[in-house]
DNA sequence: TATGAAAGACAACTAAA
DNA sequence: TTTAGTTGTCTTTCATA
């Protein structure tokens, strides 16, 4: 089930975090490897499943959506969570749906224009579903290790990232 | 500041959320365009700020890294938050660091071995720093509308992922 | 099983019209 | 925008350790 990497692996997988379009030759030159086995690895990373594919990432921010928030939420013991996993997932503004062992039952990363976009989305969870409370968190700034590429804080940027 | 973009553009992000190596030509032929008209398109998203890079979706699960973890930090008001910021981000165990409005103050996205593992990490946050408590949250499952790859869950996989 | 080298296929880039 | 030519990358095959 787990999957066993060596630290040419490891090293390969942290390039192409950086950088998911570099070429095989500058994989190559960096590992010290040739192409084909350069390829050879990428292609058993992919069929063993440690890769899920290639993304680019977006600054929302930069086109209007310039808030994240977390929203919490809590259940009635009757709740179906397969139901609103589903209809949040659904919502163009839903980022990540986690469900959660304790309290809350789950948490939605959202993204949104402004605020009272955001109080449109947290009123239609609560309205469509069992749902018995919600506690939003806003997020001022936001960091992440991985993707280093996220824009840094200009003068003319309010650094609201993923 | 904010970038307006045409339904076109919209479509070229979309295909390069779902696989960012899709080549030119395959782009091309969805969006009815000429494959030097969606290189310029993309030119302009990189130069513009909108597409910040290309990155891999791993799945940490299959690299024993099964376990997410939200936890939520609150601080004395002498805090230096950019100092919690900083440690936090270079812990290979965080996936995302966020600063919060209100209560509690920041959230930290942790992706981590077992159990025993993430103790340690949050002792080692509340050890390090002026943190008044915390409380963390157990992801059971995780959902993501964008990054639609994560692994589908099949009988020998316990789902939970980015 | 993993590697390196090389040939052919393919995509990207450039420079025209 | 399209075309054609060039460059570069990817992919496959083969031989090796």
């Amino acid at each position: 089930m787990t999957v066993q990497l060596d630290p040419t692996d490891h090293e390969i997988l942290a390039l192409l975090r950086q950088d998911a379009r570099r070429t095989l030759s500058d994989i190559a030159g960096r590992v010290s490897l040739s192409i084909a086995a350069v390829k050879r690895r990428i292609d058993r990373l992919q069929e063993s499943g440690v890769i899920l594919g290639y993304t680019v990432q977006v600054d929302h921010a930069k086109l209007g959506w310039g808030i994240e928030a977390f929203t919490e939420l809590r259940f009635a013991g009757t709740t179906n969570v397969a139901e609103i996993v589903q209809t949040t997932t659904a919502m163009p503004e839903t980022q990540a749906v986690f469900t959660i062992a304790g309290d809350p039952d789950a948490l939605i990363w959202l993204r949104v224009r402004d605020l009272a976009h955001l109080q449109e989305r947290i009123d239609e969870i609560r309205r469509s579903h069992r749902v018995t409370g919600t506690k939003t968190l806003i997020v001022l700034d936001a960091w992440s290790r991985d993707q280093q590429r996220w824009p840094s804080r200009g003068p003319d940027d309010n650094g609201t990232h993923p």
